[in-house]
DNA sequence: ATTAATTTCATACAAAAGTATGAGCCGCAT
DNA sequence: ATGCGGCTCATACTTTTGTATGAAATTAAT
């Protein structure tokens, strides 16, 4: 994609020189507005061609993370402030002892937390709920 | 790709008839100079603008919902056909040995390729080599 | 042909995850 | 005050995961 940009850039870069150099031929004189016609030509398509891989750049960066959650979901599945809060850290990689340490309750509160996730989101195993969630868009 | 040739051919184009517009003025003799270089530089203006448009709206349908794989990356971690495949069933949420189903191969062959992968993904759990690999890219 | 990497599998052990059950505590609403 | 929902915790047990080692079979490359 990008070189195919840059190769038809390159084109309409030739272009803009031949552009330059045949008006040369016919009116070398008044040489100052064509040199003047041929730079503000080259910068605007310049700057076309920046915009484009500008704002190429900025999508990439800005659709990623747009996963709105579904709120209604959440409340529909009857999961709890903290059922979530536990989901959140599971998906991020962290242990049931990791949790608990970052929530301030014992391993085994997480334990039934995640039980009772599980339950609710009709899974088996943290990763399934991990997927599972994030079909459901109740988390990033 | 073929939407991006195209507007780059329209702007071949437009050059062109600039080009010609810009050799007729010579033979016009109510044409200012300065009237064709505001003209041109207008008409650049207009294409800049167009680009930078079109180039998003482009990259928002075909760019968004699609996370490029960074096969560079997996290449540089060294990971092997068989472990991206384990990779990609775990993110699905599956177990050892229901991966070793879908793969007709031990529960012991796969514990020994996620063992691998997680000293090659730099992890200690399997929720974490999901959340690490999708970070990297490697995974959809 | 020999090496090097990949894939396969096993055994044994350790750690983490998950299940089942019961129970105490708190805040809020009937 | 009684009950309900949510949060906490524990104990006991099962299952799954993960680690460590060693090794055979296969495949690709030199």
């Amino acid at each position: 994609m990008l070189k195919v940009i840059l190769r038809f850039g390159l084109i309409i870069a030739a272009l803009l020189v031949l552009f330059q150099l045949s008006k040369m031929s016919l009116f070398i004189p008044d040489m100052s507005t064509d040199l003047i016609l041929g730079l503000v030509g080259a910068a605007f398509v310049g700057l076309g061609v920046y915009l484009g891989l500008k704002f190429r750049k900025v999508e990439i960066v800005e659709v990623g993370p747009i996963v709105e959650i579904d709120h209604e979901r959440i409340q529909s599945l009857g999961l709890t402030e903290r059922e979530m809060e536990v989901l959140q850290l599971i998906s991020e990689g962290f242990s049931n002892v990791e949790i608990g340490e970052r929530l301030f309750v014992s391993e085994n509160t997480i334990k039934t937390h995640v039980s009772n996730l599980f339950v609710k989101l009709d899974v088996k195993r943290r990763t399934q709920a991990v997927t599972r969630a994030k079909e459901l868009r109740i988390i990033q």
